[in-house]
DNA sequence: GTCTATAAGTTGATAGAC
DNA sequence: GTCTATCAACTTATAGAC
């Protein structure tokens, strides 16, 4: 609930990423929504035109928090191989799986060229943020000079979102460690 | 439309099976699986106690339909390698998503352990047969002694999964392939 | 800006006829 | 076994009072 210091429009907005995180798009109710923002039907339709629209600023957010926190992690110190581990270790909420990759899941956000481009331009980025650190590793000989940094940045990203799911299979977080130990001793530095 | 040949309880069972692949648990109506299997309402609470015991069937049939898949491709002919690279490269459509790892993303599914039950089965059946192929590869010196079979067979299946969501996101089933060949570069056996 | 009232359609399930 | 009727609750949205 975010009944206080925040406007309505604000309320409205936190509890909707709450929902889309916890039951995604298909999954959450405006009535939902409202509840937990201690608000009216009145005001949701006064600020947004309908539940795609609130949806949509609510997914925009969330896409933002998430490219910046992988930007800190992946711009802290370190060599490419220490920011790569400490973008794959940092602290996540495992078990509720990623608030943004889990969004590809939802039918009606896939049908919507809106709601998806948010989350197709944060996944986008992060790729890239790690292709280019995955460049970086290589011109100081800490990777392979054969591979292809692109794909290695894909790769990287897709364990992260598969690691979600098998957490969430098995209904424990250390099978996306597991998974993420793998990822690390495929990418261990020659030089070690 | 199943509504032909098959027995009304089937018809159920395979329009139950579409529709979770294609909108997932929460985004499956009754009335959605009983117009697409032709049927009534009486019908579907004669063979079934309700929903959740229909998609529990549909469920179960759908895992053990993709872990008979996995296994004909990774217990096929050819070395380690290949049979990996065959397991990670056969035929898959892409842009539906994993019709057994999409349902982690349900929370009513996440929240029923018997439903969850047969999704982690066959993920962890799964992971323990690329695991097995990884140590056999290992003693044929494909592989480096020094990695953890185990993790390399969660990293290999979390990469699976992952490039669902990466291809979701984008549009196209492109990004998983990217994804996938990023991982075989990682694996590729030293003596190629 | 926010609220309540209202509405047409859907959800998931039960009852009972055939 | 299968059907339709019925049900209380919910979904998404509009109208209009305050």
């Amino acid at each position: 609930m975010y009944t206080d210091l925040m406007s309505t429009s604000e309320r409205l907005i936190e509890s909707t990423r709450d929902l889309l995180w916890e039951r995604g798009y298909v999954g959450t109710s405006p009535k939902a929504i409202l509840e937990r923002a201690g608000a009216g039907q009145g005001s949701m339709y006064h600020h947004f035109k309908g539940k795609p629209d609130l949806a949509l600023a609510a997914i925009r957010r969330t896409a933002e928090q998430l490219r910046a926190a992988a930007e800190r992690s992946l711009e802290g110190p370190g060599t490419p191989y220490e920011r790569i581990e400490a973008y794959l270790r940092r602290e996540r909420e495992v078990l509720r799986g990623c608030p943004i990759g889990r969004l590809t899941m939802d039918p009606d956000v896939i049908a919507s060229d809106e709601l998806r481009a948010p989350v197709d331009e944060t996944l986008a980025r992060i790729g890239e943020l790690l292709a280019g650190i995955v460049e970086e590793g290589q011109r100081q000989g800490q990777f392979a000079p054969e591979l292809d940094a692109g794909r290695i940045g894909a790769t990287i990203l897709a364990t992260v979102q598969g690691g979600y799911v098998l957490a969430r299979a098995a209904g424990s977080p250390a099978a996306f460690d597991t998974a993420v130990d793998g990822l690390l001793a495929l990418l261990a530095p020659r030089t070690a």
